[in-house]
DNA sequence: AAAGACTTCAACCGCCCGCGA
DNA sequence: TTCGCGGGCGGTTGAAGTCTT
């Protein structure tokens, strides 16, 4: 895709650092659809890197910086643009909670996917949703409504997009299986608000012939089995854990916190975007 | 319809690291 | 050992688009 042109940023002018030895003054702000050009045909003929002499030898009156980012961020053919898909988000929340801001490293695990993408998604969206609650984005506090409320609607959403509607075969019961480990509508996760990481934990996600199973499987591959199997989650000590947690009374059998409802029937009706997965988004609503 | 507020995301900035001379 | 350069990374910016009042 080439740049928007509707949505031309009319930068500063370049200072007096921003030019070579010989005078010649630096382009900033976009990319029009000639220096895209310049750059895509150099690269195809060339290939990538030496950045600064690249862009001196495309004819490019940019830092050798900028024609990285263009490349890498915009023109490289592998580039998938739109929305991030469910199973992206999934694994971005969870990628991000096993390295935080590491968003190249993220973004590995993302084909097609950018780290600026990733790191834009982050802070547009997900520390959105933290600045709403009034807590911080890495606070304990937020990580748990993600686990809670967040992937377990993301894995819904996966099961609603790849699964077929009914079937008795094998493979989509435990497609079921799966999905009832995140489900919030599911009676297991209702019970277990919070799961943490237990790196010990294994095969939580049994891989199938349904495309949940694959994206499953993925997840736990990558994440080296440390999504949760919730069922463990069980413990009694574990609830107590939590109840001191928020420091609040939560029942076990309705994952609600005495005074709020965490999952209330508005919210369990509500899709698709993130912004209506954070329906009950008030602070009071996680007791905050 | 208009104006202001808010959101998005491409692009820039500055820092850091590795490598070669 | 040190210096300079290339490249990668995370954080920040700001114009355009969208939403709200």
């Amino acid at each position: 895709m080439i740049m928007n042109s509707s949505k031309v940023r009319n930068f500063k002018s370049v200072g007096s650092n921003n030019s070579y030895e010989n005078g010649t003054e630096l382009r900033r702000g976009p990319w029009t659809l000639e220096e895209d050009n310049l750059l895509i045909q150099y690269i195809s003929c060339h290939g990538e890197g030496r950045w600064n002499s690249l862009a001196k030898c495309a004819g490019l009156k940019r830092t050798g910086k900028s024609c990285r980012l263009r490349w890498l961020n915009y023109l490289k053919p592998d580039i998938k643009r739109g929305n991030l898909t469910p199973h992206e988000q999934l694994l971005i929340l969870e990628l991000h909670s096993k390295w935080g801001n590491r968003w190249s490293k993220i973004a590995q695990h993302l084909p097609g996917r950018t780290d600026n993408e990733i790191k834009n998604y982050w802070r547009t969206r997900v520390q959105k949703q933290a600045r709403q609650l009034k807590v911080d984005s890495n606070s304990k506090k937020f990580l748990e409504a993600i686990r809670t409320v967040w992937m377990p609607r993301l894995m819904e959403k996966m099961e609603q997009d790849s699964s077929p509607p009914i079937s008795s075969s094998p493979s989509s019961s435990i497609s079921t299986m799966e999905t009832q480990k995140y489900s919030t509508t599911s009676p297991v996760s209702k019970q277990v608000p919070f799961p943490c990481p237990q790196p010990d934990n294994v095969g939580i996600i049994n891989s199938s012939d349904s495309k949940i199973g694959d994206n499953v499987s993925e997840l736990s591959e990558i994440l080296g089995g440390s999504l949760i199997q919730f069922e463990n989650s069980l413990d009694e000590n574990y609830y107590y854990e939590m109840q001191e947690l928020v420091g609040q009374d939560i029942s076990m059998s309705e994952c609600h916190v005495e005074g709020m409802d965490w999952l209330g029937e508005d919210l369990r009706s509500t899709f698709w975007n993130s912004d209506e997965l954070w329906e009950f988004r008030k602070p009071e609503d996680f007791g905050l």
